[in-house]
DNA sequence: CCTACCGATCGGTAGG
DNA sequence: CCTACCGATCGGTAGG
């Protein structure tokens, strides 16, 4: 607490903050090529023209970077996913929302490597530790939202009261899973439109 | 095309096979935790007790490494998931079998990191090459075996007339690489009971 | 944020 | 199959 934390009150550091954020938009979209672990300094020094020690007074260690570019793709998803979904209706709309946000976001090219999400979970799911388990937070709390609007859609009648909210969204989670394997290995959109057309009959015909 | 090509006919060999079998089964293992790009020639020559040199006088290069690994996972594959599929009756009977010998596969821990094919089609899926081909021809196999077995299903009548094979090829693939991605995340059989229930159903009651 | 550097490990080779 | 080695790159640090 000196005199000058008040001296300068506005925009501290900002030219850092957006230069921090460019850096974690590179790393985000290296990470789905490379994996999070194959991400590496050098590497991403080439790729933002910076130098690795630059890299390191931004984030102190691989981990940290490796978080940071977690909580970076998190606010990718949020945008894309999670925010067109929480526009729609709850209940069957809100799904369906859900899922074609993220074939849009996948067909869409934002990463190279397809959802951040789905080929992090399968590259840190047997490395114990804080990266990993940012990477299941994530898929817990993607569970958690499609359940809740699963639930929502059998209180209004819009899907059979035999559904298990856990079971559905376990289902469509696959679906998105499924078909971002498949495209990022093909690179063909068709499948997306295969994977929409199957969650559409999925929410939409009797079970 | 000499003399001695003919007078040890027996055997040729025979350690030098085995020794590159073994190598082998803990590449495939190896694989599944660090990727296979991750799949270090240091790391399995320190697995294998084997020396950095040995291992090119197996492979030559990395490269040749990487391919024999995926035809060693193809093997173990077969024997586990194919295998058991085909000895089923055609149709939903050997649908329901590879479902059920896929799930056992992941969650009887033959590699740590789950199937093979999912993690390595998420890693390869950007990497243009000879290894990420491999691949892919598997899943078209793979996708080609459900494909055909739908088909069978629904000329013996066991599914509706309107499932359309690739389509139900995909859900199905889907459900084995979600069920694979969940329970590498969370190590917790309960995720392959629940897509073990919705394989059935789906192939059990009416679309 | 930089240059310059550290020990460790990478894929691969020489020579046996 | 081994030891011994190559240049390149890894994550990270010193000092500015």
């Amino acid at each position: 607490m000196t005199t000058s934390d008040r001296a300068r009150p506005r925009k501290p550091r900002a030219d850092g903050e957006r230069r921090r954020a460019s850096i974690l938009r590179e790393a985000a979209s290296l990470a789905t090529v490379t994996g999070l672990d194959g991400l590496t300094i050098g590497g991403l020094a080439a790729a933002t023209g910076m130098s690795k020690s630059g890299l390191y007074a931004h984030f102190g260690s691989k981990e940290e970077l490796q978080l940071a570019t977690v909580a970076q793709a998190r606010r990718v998803f949020d945008a894309e996913v999670f925010g067109p979904a929480s526009a729609a209706q709850p209940g069957v709309p809100r799904l369906v929302a859900l899922c074609e946000a993220f074939f849009a976001h996948v067909e869409g090219g934002t990463f190279p490597g397809g959802c951040f999400f789905v080929g992090a979970a399968l590259e840190m799911g047997t490395r114990p530790g804080p990266v990993r388990d940012s990477i299941a937070a994530f898929q817990d709390e993607l569970g958690a939202v499609m359940a809740t609007a699963v639930a929502a859609a059998v209180e209004r009648g819009e899907l059979s009261q035999d559904e298990d909210p856990q079971v559905l969204a376990f289902e469509l989670n696959a679906l998105l899973v499924g078909a971002d394997a498949a495209f990022v290995l093909r690179g063909d959109p068709a499948v997306l439109e295969v994977a929409r057309a199957v969650v559409r009959r999925r929410l939409t015909s009797p079970d």
